[in-house]
RNA sequence: GACCCGUUCGUCUAUCGGUUAGGACUCCAGGUUUUCAUCCUGGCAAGAAGGGUUCGACUCCCUUACGGGUCGCCA
């Protein structure tokens, strides 16, 4: 039998990071096991659907990779995939429920009539749970079908779960008190009910349970703010699974290959900020320099500043100084332009050097002198000024740095000097000398 | 409140009865880079508490505490 996996989200509200990790879970256990990955969109709830929300977990899920096999605009043998297109397929369960006497109206509405007994989950990764339902007072009968004719969660998830023949649901531990009335539903509609994974949830950074309006929790959010599709899909992996080595920067491709409900464990897991920046760089510097740029540019255009031939060239070298693209602009400003501000934090430290302050008019006599422009030639320069001076040369890089850039840290000088050329680079040394009143 | 689930460094985690309790993020200190980042080395830092079971418990059992979830004509 082969594997089927669905995520069924509903369109109330944009993708959260909760969500599209319980999206992610499904769609690495189906491609682990060559089966199929159904989207399914739960849209029961007039009055809270939109179609904004629809379109923003589809545009989520394709931006992190999450493809799905069947679905919406995917088609397949088991549609519609939307249930507010279903109706019909609901009725007809229904009607098995009502002529085996399991069904009762009450207050126009439908109940769903418990067998009064305890029920025994084996969930695949919370283990053996019982919940007795001879307890009346704690599981009353649910509804399943409104007094409107619309049909409720729990039954519609059931029969498209039974309908589309999936064979594991992996699903948030919200969702766990709700098995043994689904394992109920099953059984009363004469059905196998599917294997059961129930995931733990991602918490904020103070423990409480992460909501759609917390930090973070958007994931339309992590492509304006920088963040790379597959750094995110990484991150999301860990939260709740790991590969059980040493090993955590992981391609889509490779979380496909080493994923299992095995190794998922059963706590809560706090959502930290600043391991998904660093994850996000770790698969920044994977990239070419082609494709960082690409995945720059964008950032560098919004911040209004002038994109050049030597563009890729000039982004590269900062592929392996930022965990986010949004910190790009910043960081290559200087190059793309001659207009940037010292920091003030730098502009101290080299006017607290006197010695290294004080050579930064004579470098630029001997950037001048020099017959050829070269990285390494203004090097030499750099340290045949210093060595005349009694300095060492690397007391003079820091002063050239922020004489170049402004900043105090950022790309290899040797890569400023070719990027910049001969002329702006003795430009800039002369116009820090004057801030400098020097 | 009832019913469930959980609890290892600040955070994410490894450990499936015997380990100096390992790795990663963060932070700190060195080194490499004549600069920045990367990178390398080292350091700080953990089994919620109390009872059992056992020769031996982070690991199994019980209790307590704490955290989370669920109790809708939401999903």
């Amino acid at each position: 039998m082969s594997v089927r996996t669905r995520f069924a989200p509903s369109p109330t509200g944009y993708l959260h990071v909760g969500g599209a990790r319980t999206a992610l879970f499904n769609f690495l256990f189906a491609r682990h096991h060559g089966g199929t990955f159904v989207l399914r969109v739960e849209d029961t709830d007039e009055a809270r659907n939109t179609a904004a929300a629809r379109d923003a977990i589809f545009t989520g899920l394709r931006w992190l990779g999450l493809d799905w096999d069947e679905g919406p605009e995917a088609g397949g043998q088991h549609g519609p995939y939307f249930q507010s297109e279903r109706q019909a397929i609901y009725d007809t369960w229904f009607e098995v429920l009502r002529a085996n006497g399991r069904v009762y109206e009450d207050g126009g509405a439908w109940r769903f009539r418990f067998e009064r007994k305890p029920v025994t989950m084996h969930d695949l990764v919370c283990g053996e749970v019982t919940i007795n339902y001879a307890d009346e007072s704690n599981t009353p009968d649910m509804v399943i079908k409104r007094s409107d004719g619309s049909y409720v969660f729990h039954f519609v998830n059931v029969v498209d779960d039974l309908e589309m023949k999936i064979t594991h649901v992996i699903r948030g531990e919200d969702h766990l008190m709700n098995t043994p009335k689904h394992l109920q539903l099953f059984e009363a509609l004469g059905a196998t009910p599917p294997l059961y994974a129930h995931i733990p949830l991602i918490l904020n950074p103070n423990g409480s349970k992460m909501s759609k309006r917390d930090e973070g929790a958007a994931v339309g959010e992590y492509p304006r703010q920088g963040f790379l599709p597959q750094a995110v899909v990484n991150f999301l992996s860990l939260l709740g699974w790991s590969s059980k080595t040493d090993e955590e920067v992981f391609t889509l491709f490779q979380l496909v290959e080493r994923f299992s409900l095995e190794a998922v464990n059963r706590s809560g897991a706090r959502f930290d900020a600043e391991k998904c920046a660093w994850l996000n760089q770790q698969h920044l510097m994977q990239l070419s320099d082609e494709a960082f740029a690409e995945a720059a540019r964008p950032f560098v255009e919004s911040a209004g500043l002038p994109i050049n031939g030597d563009f890729e060239a000039v982004a590269a070298t900062v592929k392996e100084k930022v965990r986010l693209l949004q910190e790009v602009p910043e960081a290559i400003s200087f190059l793309l332009h001659d207009e940037f501000a010292y920091e003030t934090e730098a502009l101290e430290k080299v006017r607290a050097n006197g010695l290294a302050a004080g050579l930064l008019n004579s470098l630029a006599s001997a950037f001048a002198d020099l017959t050829e422009w070269s990285a390494e030639a203004a090097k030499g320069a750099i340290a045949a000024t210093a060595t005349s001076a009694g300095a060492k040369p690397g007391q003079l890089m820091f002063p050239v740095r922020v004489a170049l850039s402004g900043r105090s840290g950022g790309p290899d000088l040797g890569v400023i000097f070719s990027l910049l050329g001969r002329d702006r680079c003795i430009a800039r040394l002369n116009r820090v000398c004057e801030v400098l009143a020097l």
